[in-house]
DNA sequence: TAAATAGTGTCTCTAAGACATTATGTG
DNA sequence: CACATAATGTCTTAGAGACACTATTTA
């Protein structure tokens, strides 16, 4: 209940600010990778931070993550999913700012971000060497997206939204290592893919080598986020 | 990134409030229930709605939610875990509000909730048969929450949150079938919870009609969050 | 001894994991 | 042919599910 009438007399100016941060995701050279912006104004100036910012008055939240993401880096049509909130009460030294946390992904061969006029730089960061600290409390925020991330993997088509449109088996593989931090069996792996049957052949190959690869897209009527694909069993989310 | 201060030039005014609301679930008379409150006030005046109410300037998110609970409700010391957070501009029609919804377990053998002065009635209803429709967008945080609390089920010890101290397996069993609306084979049940050296027995005995049952209660080490206890294969979350 | 509920045992089948084998390209 | 990478096949084993059987109480 939100709540009595009384409680809207409390002064616009004791209320918290509201923003939305943007952890962003993407393949690049076959690592998982994460952008971030320099900031050119303090607090945390010159300090790598996620995108985001305030959210509009009559906004949606999921629709101010998308604003601000292009505003900022200038990716658009991200596959995109709200993480987490955090609000402790010092996270942002200037006021009380609360900060709806999304997570985003992309596929990198489709866009390149560029930089605005609020961040001097915009890059992409192999998630396992990020400069650290990050402003705020935005190192706390991307280790639970990555926590979310490789959870979800598990039990979702999420690494579909990473691949391009056409790939290989062995591509996927590596995609799901990559996330995974680990090493999978190929046998079992493709066992497992073709029996989900999430796969179309788009006959025709691709070198690298040695044997070339047969090309595959995922099944246009499975895309959406709702149906799930358990690609094995282990399972287990930190939560917080 | 939130922001460059030019942001905060914002005028207070144009901040969004934010607020907490609470889905507090209960096992009674052996059927999951949830705890809903009748409004006093405009809107939604006398329609019942979920507990909650609006963070303040320097208080933790989930400790606004204890609060509120407590004020609203008389209720403490409950297992609480974030939900999601819902932001639709027209879901408050007096102002733009963004609910940060939390989701509650208590044990309903030890505490009764009590009225407040902003709520005419509070009263447990079974999650089957919710007065319907809810103030504000309620429906959908219940809804969201009743899924959220099934699919945690399954992986995680969350049910023993529910149950008194000491209890009996078949009890655990009833629980987990209120919950997931389904039901489960005893033997293959019992295999699981044991296999999984979860409980301690209790050295005595409880009547019910025929065979008396065992008594157990859960090990203390165990009773964190963080385990992991993987009752069962299926898994499937809808997000949103 | 019948009814009711608690608790254990067993069989089957699926699927995960480990690992061997075959296939198809290049230099 | 040697080498590299792709793809498939096979064996074992753990565990989920179905279901039968045994145990212990009350009426």
């Amino acid at each position: 209940m939100q709540n009595t009438d009384t409680a809207f007399e409390i002064p616009a100016s004791q209320r918290p600010a509201v923003t939305v941060d943007i952890v962003v995701f993407t393949l690049q050279e076959r690592e998982l990778h994460s952008l971030l912006i320099k900031r050119s104004y303090p607090p945390f100036q010159e300090r790598w931070a996620l995108p985001g910012g305030f959210v509009k008055l009559d906004e949606p939240l999921d629709q101010a993550a998308r604003r601000e993401l292009e505003e900022e880096t200038g990716l658009h049509d991200v596959y995109l999913e709200q993480l987490y909130t955090f609000g402790e009460p010092s996270r942002d030294p200037r006021t009380r700012v609360i900060s709806v946390a999304y997570f985003a992904l992309v596929r990198a061969d489709q866009q390149t971000p560029h930089t605005s006029n609020e961040s001097s730089e915009v890059r992409w960061f192999p998630v396992r060497e990020l400069p650290q600290p990050l402003a705020f409390d935005h190192d706390q925020i991307l280790r639970f997206a990555v926590d979310r991330l490789r959870s979800k993997l598990e039990y979702t088509t999420l690494a579909f939204q990473l691949l391009p449109q056409v790939f290989t088996l062995p591509e996927l593989k590596q995609t799901y290592e990559q996330i995974l931090g680990e090493q999978l069996d190929r046998g079992n792996f493709y066992r497992k893919i073709k029996e989900a049957a999430l796969l179309e052949p788009v006959g025709q190959v691709r070198e690298s080598g040695g044997r070339p690869a047969a090309l595959y897209r995922f099944r246009a009527e499975r895309r959406e986020g709702d149906f799930v694909f358990r690609w094995r069993e282990a399972r287990i989310e930190r939560d917080r």
